[in-house]
DNA sequence: CAGATCTCAGCTATACTGAAATGC
DNA sequence: CGCATTTCAGTATAGCTGAGATCT
C-alpha cells in the first residue's frame, strides 16, 4: 500500500519538524491536486471559499483573510471573472474598492471543489485514525494561532 | 506574544488539513530562515548534514535521500564548492559519478547551522508541550511514511 | 497632507522537465 | 543496445516588493 522504497533522509532531519512540515506538505499538495484535477486550484478554491462565506468583500480584505498576496488576488480574480465564478462591481460606498461577489456558477463550482477537497483530505490523513486526524488538525491550528502574522 | 490581529479564515478551510499544513510550513519556514539568519538556507543544512552522514555519495544517491531534485543539487553544490564547505571528487569505480565530501570547514559551518536549526524549532513549537511536540513529529513522520513518493 | 485600494511589472525561491554528453 | 549520472536550459508556480493611479 505504502509506495516503493526510498533510501532514507539523514538522521538529523528526520526529526526536525520544520522539515517534516515541508515534506508533508508538498505531499499534501500534490495529493490535492491529483483530487482537484481540471477542476481548479488550491487558490481558486479557498478565493470562492473566501466569496461565498464574506459576500461582498473588497480584494484587500480577502487577500487578508485568505493569507494571499494582493497582487495575485488581482490575477486569480481576473481569471475568475473570465470563467464566469466571480464577478468585481464597484462599491458605492467607497469607489477604490471592488466589491467581490461569487456567482450562481461559482456556487455550482464550488460545492464540486468542495467534495474534491474533502476526498483529498481523505486520502492524505488515510494513516492516521479518526482521532489522531483530529488531534493533528487541533496542534495545526494552535501552531497557526501562535504564529499568525 | 502572539503578534496582531489577522481577520479569520473562511470556515471550511481553517479545518483542512492540507491548508493548514500549508500555511505552518510557510511561517515555518520564515521562523527557520530568521534563525538562520545569513548562515545559510535550508538547503545548505540539508545537503550539509547528509554529506556528513553519508560520507562519499554520489549526486543522484543524495538527491534521491534528501527529496531534492537533481538539478537543483547541482547549483547548491556549486555554491558550497566555491564557499569551500564541500568538494566533488572523481568516483574511481564509476567515471560517470562525482563523490562527494564535506569538508573540514563544511563540518563547522554545520555545528553552527545545527545550532540555529534547533534554536528555530524551539521558536516554532513553542506553544505546544514536550508532549504534543512529540506527538506532533510522530504524525508528520507516519504520514510521510505512507506517502513516501 | 497621510492613508487605503487596485493594478501592473518584476523579482526570488522552489520544483520540475527535457535533452545532451558521458560512461556503465 | 538499454540504463544511469551529471549538467544545462527552460518552464511553472508561490510569495513577495515597488511604484503608480485613484480616492477618503
Amino acid at each position: 500500500m505504502t509506495p516503493p522504497d526510498r533510501p532514507p533522509a539523514p538522521t538529523c532531519l528526520r526529526s526536525v519538524p520544520s522539515w517534516l512540515l515541508n515534506q508533508v506538505s508538498s505531499r499534501a499538495n500534490k495529493v490535492v491536486a491529483d483530487a482537484l484535477g481540471q477542476s481548479g486550484s488550491r487558490r481558486q478554491y479557498a478565493v470562492l471559499a473566501g466569496l461565498e462565506e464574506f459576500g461582498p468583500i473588497s480584494q484587500a480584505e480577502l487577500s487578508r483573510r485568505l493569507g494571499l498576496d494582493r497582487s495575485d488576488l488581482v490575477a486569480e480574480l481576473n481569471s475568475l471573472e473570465r470563467d464566469g465564478l466571480a464577478r468585481r462591481e464597484p462599491d458605492k460606498s467607497d469607489p477604490r474598492r471592488n466589491a467581490l461577489h461569487i456567482t450562481a456558477a461559482g456556487a455550482v463550482a464550488l460545492q464540486d471543489l468542495h467534495d474534491r477537497v474533502r476526498a483529498g483530505q481523505e486520502a492524505l490523513l488515510a494513516p492516521l485514525s479518526v482521532g489522531e486526524r483530529a488531534e493533528f488538525v487541533s496542534l495545526l491550528q494552535r501552531l497557526l494561532a501562535h504564529h499568525a502574522s
